[in-house]
DNA sequence: ACTTGACCTTGCCCCTGGGGCAAGGTTCGA
DNA sequence: TCGAACCTTGCCCCAGGGGCAAGGTCAAGT
């Protein structure tokens, strides 16, 4: 009968690789990774070959554990084993520094994801978003306002300065109840034939909005034609009726 | 002179994919591979070839982005993003759960981390650890106390069972002023000569310690053969005197 | 009309941190 | 003495892209 104290009492290596890795709480297969990496000494071998290691090895093998587990790259794990304690330390900083900037990443995760779950405001900014909510509370239909949002995802890929901008004027707009009319107007149009005879009306009400606007305000924003006329193709490519309003609107102009 | 906007009149797609990956905060290749695994649909191409994209496109993006940042597998996204929408907020629910296991993780990995700047409380268990500061504080010296602590990683690895039941004994009888003593004077005899002649008494101080203690206790644990020659063994590689007490006691017994 | 620099295209190989499997040799407990 | 559970090396595979090559294209300035 054999003791297992037999085979230590020739040394201070005793640990298979696997009862090293089981004490570690990593696989068998990561303790050879770190070998390869040279991040652990490879241990003396007994007669048949295989790994035998100590309790000096069970330490590091925990460091390095401690370091995985915290998103450290082997590669640095290797330099920062080999360095002073002094640098060591500071990494140790660095690394829980890290470790807090990734906590925070996921909290706003979170708040993401929930946000996944229902409404646009991921894909606006939160001014556009907001100017969105106003449009359904003053009764704007839905389709009009997923056209009016797919508007403003592709302004703010193009241009997100100028859609900046814009939406700031946008917002300051839709305070005035006069232009929240006409919008639902607009809105109610959509349907409507390009030779409904309702339509001349509306394009005046908007040529005299704008105008009246424009006498308030002292200097205009700079009417960026590329901006306007996206607006006004993207509109009327879905609106024939709203493509017509646009037409009149450019004559009496 | 040509309008962007030229470009859009005929149809809803016009951003590049430069624009595109931008405006969801990803690189151009992220949005290649997207496609390539069919998380993405491809857009139709323009007259050079290039892919022009849509707000649509836009709004995939971001959900997949998003997605990513959660740490769901791309091959889990595409069923997502395939799926009806209750079976979509169950996994939002459960993605949720995820990331608020990991933030508890790394919210343990700190502590870890923290611990590693000193002390061996990550090598071995609490109960260890608290008779190895025990130790320390009766005044034993420090290199016998790493000479104790690499014998607990050992016989943690090998029999974490046997070396729990152990070390409950041991705390037990750290209370003992007597066994502190006595092991005291044991760090004292580490470096003298085997041939000292204090030796023999110490062994019988030993010897007398361990009888009244068997037998106030009723049931003494098993004494386990391989444990107490491990411990015999690798202290008594370490310290001829140590080695000649083992032998002494031995001897009377 | 030409150049320059910023984009776009496809294709291929590279990285980390291991996992899985093959094809053996070894040791343990009954 | 046998089977289960170890151990050995070696090789290929994965996600999620990064980097580079070798071109084609576009807008602006001169």
């Amino acid at each position: 009968m054999r003791f297992m104290s037999d085979e230590l009492a020739g040394g201070r290596h005793l640990l298979t690789i696997g009862q090293l890795a089981n004490y570690a709480g990593v696989t068998v297969k990561a303790v050879r990774v770190y070998h390869d990496r040279d991040l652990l000494p490879e241990p003396p071998r007994d007669s048949s070959g295989y790994r035998r290691y100590g309790a000096e090895h069970a330490i590091q093998l925990v460091k390095i554990r401690t370091l995985v587990e915290a998103g450290v790259p082997l590669a640095r794990i290797k330099e920062l084993l080999g360095a002073g304690p002094e640098q060591f330390a500071e990494a140790l900083d660095e690394i829980d520094r890290n470790l807090r900037k990734r906590a925070e990443e996921i909290r706003r995760t979170r708040q993401r994801i929930a946000q996944l779950h229902s409404g646009d405001r991921l894909f606006v900014s939160p001014e556009v978003a907001s100017y969105l909510q106003r449009l359904r509370e003053i009764g704007v239909s839905e389709r009009t306002v997923l056209l009016e949002r797919d508007l403003w995802i592709l302004l703010q890929s193009v241009a997100p300065e100028q859609a900046a901008a814009w939406i700031a004027d946008k917002l300051a707009a839709i305070a005035d109840p006069e232009f929240c009319t006409l919008y639902v107007d607009y809105d109610a149009a959509f349907d409507w034939s390009p030779n409904d005879p309702r339509l001349p009306a509306l394009a005046e009400r908007t040529r005299q909005w704008f105008t009246s606007r424009d006498a308030n305000a002292e200097a205009e924003p700079a009417p960026d034609p590329t901006i306007t006329q996206l607006a006004t193709v993207t509109a009327g490519a879905s609106s024939p009726a709203w493509a017509r309003i646009a037409e009149l609107a450019k004559q009496t102009r």
